[in-house]
DNA sequence: CGATTTGCCTAAAGGCTTTAGGAAACTTCA
DNA sequence: TGAAGTTTCCTAAAGCCTTTAGGCAAATCG
């Protein structure tokens, strides 16, 4: 029998293929086998498990989108650097739903660690050079500016703002000049009242 | 052999129960069964499916979270209703992580309409009279508030702030700030530069 | 109390994961 | 070039999950 030409690579591409068109949740060995015309045991060779593959899915992903926050990040700064930013997660989140669901995954602390997680951070931690903001507040502000585009990409594409006017790209823009304005004045401690 | 008692209502129940306990992603009808000590075939008497059974499971969660936010709302305005609703959300998330996975269900459009996610939209722009915004500001106020909950709650589970200073109650108290100057001080249109 | 409905069971088929062991296809190098 | 070694893919098989079909006993209703 002639051979299929596998590698973990060739596999994990096809997974996140499958991940965009049917759901990351709908990956499996199984059918990623299918896709090549192989028998599942075949992955076995270059898959440890089903989570290994998903993991690596996972990691693609994040490689994905940090390639792509970087190239957009370069010459912008200020709230240009935020909104192309911003749009990166946003865009890659549409034409990538399943990879982008995919990055999602909780991954173990060490695989973490290695992943292109630490890029993102980094980025999100440049992009505040912009704004006049001292630690602490430095890291509570990229942790909102984190939570806000993950929580915003994943509403939006869990249909959570359904088809409702006004439309989710307005909202979107208007959320970035909310968070520009709120970056410019971010509030003192303790702004009761 | 006497019965044991099943009903619908206790099934999904338990598999809240379990959810949180070792997570929703293994929430199945046959741990369902083993915890009742039944034959698996058993509980399809009371659900149509594992499917049935995640979806009761994440309707159970919305209610909850509804109530207890409908209860945290009374009797509150302005920033003290905002920060209330919002530690409804984180807390229940820290309480019932599966549960609150569950929520996170993609539910199909009648479904969700006639969940408790509607009383969740209705709470967020009661929360909103206390701030001076006109639509359609306000509706990119909600979505930017539901954004900013979801966001922040599953980055803090899926363990994305790791476990670095400042701690995430603190960084959660300064989002809140942030949030209420935000909603106080909402930027007009086109705010660049 | 007999008849009907309901609830749980056994059986069975089909799918996914994962391991074990075999055979063919590549690679290496004398 | 061809023998030896390695790698890749295959068959087989076990284990777990889902879901349907059909049966018997328990609860409920006249």
């Amino acid at each position: 029998m002639a051979r299929a030409g596998l590698t973990t690579e060739r596999l994990v591409r096809a997974g996140a293929e499958l991940a965009d068109e049917v759901g990351f949740e709908q990956v499996t060995v199984s059918a990623v086998a299918r896709r090549f015309d192989v028998k599942v045991a075949s992955l076995y060779t270059h898959l440890k498990s089903s989570h290994d593959l998903k993991t690596r899915i996972a990691l693609l992903a994040l490689e994905e989108m940090a390639d792509r926050a970087a190239e957009a990040l370069a010459g912008r700064s200020g709230k240009d650097a935020l909104a192309a930013f911003a749009d990166v997660y946003r865009d890659y989140a549409h034409e990538h739903p399943g990879r982008y669901a995919a990055a999602q995954l909780r991954l173990d602390p060490e695989t973490a660690a290695a992943s292109a997680g630490v890029r993102h951070a980094q980025m999100t931690r440049a992009i505040l050079r912009g704004y006049d903001l001292a630690e602490p507040d430095r890291t509570h502000a990229v942790r909102l500016l984190g939570s806000v585009f993950h929580g915003y990409v994943s509403l939006e594409l869990g249909g959570g703002f359904s088809h409702s006017a006004p439309d989710t790209q307005e909202t979107w823009s208007r959320t970035i000049d909310a968070l520009d304005a709120l970056l410019r004045n971010w509030p003192a401690r303790e702004t009761n009242g």
